[in-house]
DNA sequence: CTCATTATGATATAACATAACACTATGAAT
DNA sequence: ATTCATAGTGTTATGTTATATCATAATGAG
């Protein structure tokens, strides 16, 4: 449950290749269950954003997508990226305007306590502001005391944001 | 000092402006403190942004400036809300991208545990979807339960985005 | 007063996001 | 198989947020 955070961050030696197959199938997986469509464009643009740990802007996977499929419009790249946001397979960054591979998407189902309805749930966030890297955390304790927090002031939580940007270990060298 | 956040949001016979102009009191006085210039332009944008206590956008203050002063660029604005955010006077809302007067600008100096450098502070929201009041909090478990968290990921944070969204105790009647 | 520094004005453009409407694909019902 | 409603995609235009760049003006130290 606490899953204490030991530095998540991706180790050198990473298999990112499996990291992807993994995403996807687990979005397959996920689109199914849900009765919703992973069409082929959707699913690009989600291997598109799995590029990399690094948070990718839409306009970059538009820049992508273009060098493949010809022209092809930012509505096009929003549509896919809302539809993969709604299943919780994709997490937007809002200090970075940017996007980023859910970090559990396997963990979908098992409910961890910060659910906030189906197909999405809270994802906090660590950022390198030198490699880039963001990961997904989760934390009992932050979400008890966020959970504490939110009873004492009589607030009803519908969406969190929970971006801490700084420099994880590897790049404090 | 865990500041038991209890409904934070304004009560009903809130004096605002007894609250525009502490805050604005208090921006000079650090400003005058931390040897920076609070010039007209500064200080008009401050008392914007503090016309009242839901987050505004730079485009709104640039309308409202246009309306007294007449012509006026987005650089203009941008400037000075950049200013007073290195001041820590003004917060920006990542997830509305909007601005918003600094909740505890008195408090300052007198050291809280989350100061990340001098000028600013970690900041963090509960901002309600209904009536559209952000309220800055301070909870020490919050703080406790991010520093551990870091601790444990061998993380050096620079800067937290933390901004819960929903209802507010009154919104829920 | 001179001069370096800081602040503001002004123009243009970049970066991010959505509205609106047309067309196509999909799958269920007849 | 045909019809039809729904969902997905293409296309064009535009809206919203933010910054780069260079010119001009104000400020304050020496
Ligand atoms: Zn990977
Ligand atoms: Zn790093
Ligand atoms: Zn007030
Ligand atoms: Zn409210």
């Amino acid at each position: 449950m606490a899953s204490d955070v030991r530095d998540p961050f991706a180790a050198p030696g990473h298999d990112h290749a499996g990291c992807v197959m993994a995403a996807l199938d687990a979005a397959e997986a996920r689109c199914a269950r849900a009765g919703q469509r992973l069409t082929p464009l959707r699913r690009r643009v989600l291997e598109l954003v799995w590029r990399g740990h690094d948070p990718v802007g839409a306009y970059d996977i538009l820049e992508l997508m273009r060098d493949e499929r010809g022209r092809i419009a930012p509505p096009t790249v929003y549509r896919a990226l809302d539809f993969l946001c709604r299943q919780g397979l994709v997490h937007r960054l809002e200090s970075l305007q940017a996007f980023i591979g859910c970090g559990q998407a396997g963990d979908h189902g098992t409910d961890h306590g910060t659910d906030h309805g189906i197909g999405h749930h809270a994802a906090h966030f660590l950022i390198c502001q030198d490699c880039g890297e963001a990961v997904e955390i989760r934390d009992g304790q932050l979400d008890g005391a966020i959970s504490q927090l939110a009873g004492r002031a009589g607030f009803a939580i519908a969406n969190e944001t929970i971006e801490l940007s700084g420099r994880c270990a590897a790049c404090q060298s």
